[in-house]
DNA sequence: TCATTTTACTAGTTTACATCA
DNA sequence: CCTGATGTAAACTAGTAAAAT
């Protein structure tokens, strides 16, 4: 899980989306989710790779765990349709999406590619090709592998798949998510569907695809922005907390102002000027180090104060902790 | 080079079907 | 057993972008 380490996402958090993955049809649905998929949205199992710039731009043609026929959507309910449907054909004693022979043939022969404008499909530019009408009632026909009669009404059969033709169409998504119209039909002949058939369920199947990779990435994004704020929260507090300080008189009289303090880029150590007689006095970093620490150039101390509440000390060689003000604190 | 057509896709919707209370 | 609500998947529609003509 990347989003376990908020301490990670605190500052370092780097929001990129991948390039074009909403523009660009072919690469869209690549980008993928390893998402636990078996329990819906509630227990989206981020594994989001930490080694990419983008927790979204890993390719779906890496084997993620949803990707597969166990996992999505879930093993449990797919098998459980799959019985179904297995039980519901066995009773029929016949697979009604099983296409005719006949018409399969009919259909690759035609060697139509375009998902609309097969023959195959009622649907999309349909008036456009309805001039077709013998290759349609071909199509309307054997589209539901149902007799002449029930095809005299509108209402469209939705004849679910039998699971070893959505084994079948999940192996081959998970090889491709999309096909050339040389495998659809290849696949459209093996399953015995019709190319349209097979065209519309990896249409449907990029679709859920995305479905489950945006609900990852909104569930990502979500827990980003709740680690964003919880750090915004802790750090306006401790400005606020630092304000108070400088407040203060009686802290005010003991600090040296924050202008001439620099820090040791190597040690991480503040230092105070080389002229603050009181601090060379009591064995200042200066000497405790192999080189001088100065107020950068052109920085002149407002004030010189006699003793520097964040300086360290040669009795106290213990570092001072990165952020002053927890020094501060350890100090009270 | 530009206009038109074709192709392949997506997003959103509809519909049929299964399940469950 | 019936019925309505609900979820899911197959199928559809409209639109877009890119390639082809």
């Amino acid at each position: 899980m990347m989003v376990e380490k908020d301490q990670d996402l605190g500052l370092s958090l780097s929001l990129s989306f991948p390039e074009k993955v909403m523009t660009n049809n072919n690469n869209m649905i690549r980008t993928s989710a390893a998402a636990d998929c078996s329990s819906g949205t509630a227990k989206l199992q981020l594994n989001l790779m930490p080694t990419l710039a983008s927790p979204f731009s890993h390719l779906l043609h890496q084997k993620t765990p949803w990707s597969t026929n166990e996992a999505f959507p879930s093993s449990s309910d797919r098998n459980l349709e799959a019985c179904r449907v297995e039980t519901r054909t066995f009773l029929k004693g016949i697979d009604v999406n099983r296409l005719p022979a006949a018409a399969a043939d009919a259909e690759e022969e035609a060697g139509v590619s375009s998902p609309n404008s097969t023959l195959s499909s009622i649907s999309g530019k349909r008036c456009e090709r309805e001039a077709n009408g013998e290759d349609l009632d071909l199509e309307r026909t054997s589209s539901r592998g149902i007799s002449d009669e029930e095809d005299g009404d509108n209402s469209r059969k939705k004849l679910r798949l039998s699971k070893d033709q959505s084994a079948v169409l999940e192996e081959s998504f998970k090889e491709h998510n999309t096909l050339n119209p040389k495998q659809k039909l290849a696949l459209a002949k093996r399953l015995g569907l019709r190319p349209r058939q097979v065209e519309v369920w990896f249409q449907n199947r990029r679709a859920r695809t995305k479905l489950k990779q945006t609900e990852v990435d909104c569930e990502y994004l979500k827990r980003c922005c709740e680690s964003l704020t919880e750090e915004n929260r802790r750090l306006q507090k401790e400005v606020q907390e630092l304000r108070a300080l400088k407040l203060s008189p009686q802290f005010y009289m003991q600090m040296t102002p924050p202008t001439t303090l620099t820090m040791c880029p190597s040690c991480e150590r503040v230092a105070v000027p080389p002229s603050s007689s009181a601090a060379a006095a009591a064995g200042t970093p200066a000497d405790h180090h192999h080189h001088q620490h100065r107020p950068p150039h052109g920085m002149v101390p407002a004030r010189t104060l006699p003793f520097n509440p964040w300086a360290t000390t040669a009795a106290a060689a213990t570092p001072i902790p990165h952020r002053p003000f927890d020094a501060l604190h350890s100090r009270s």
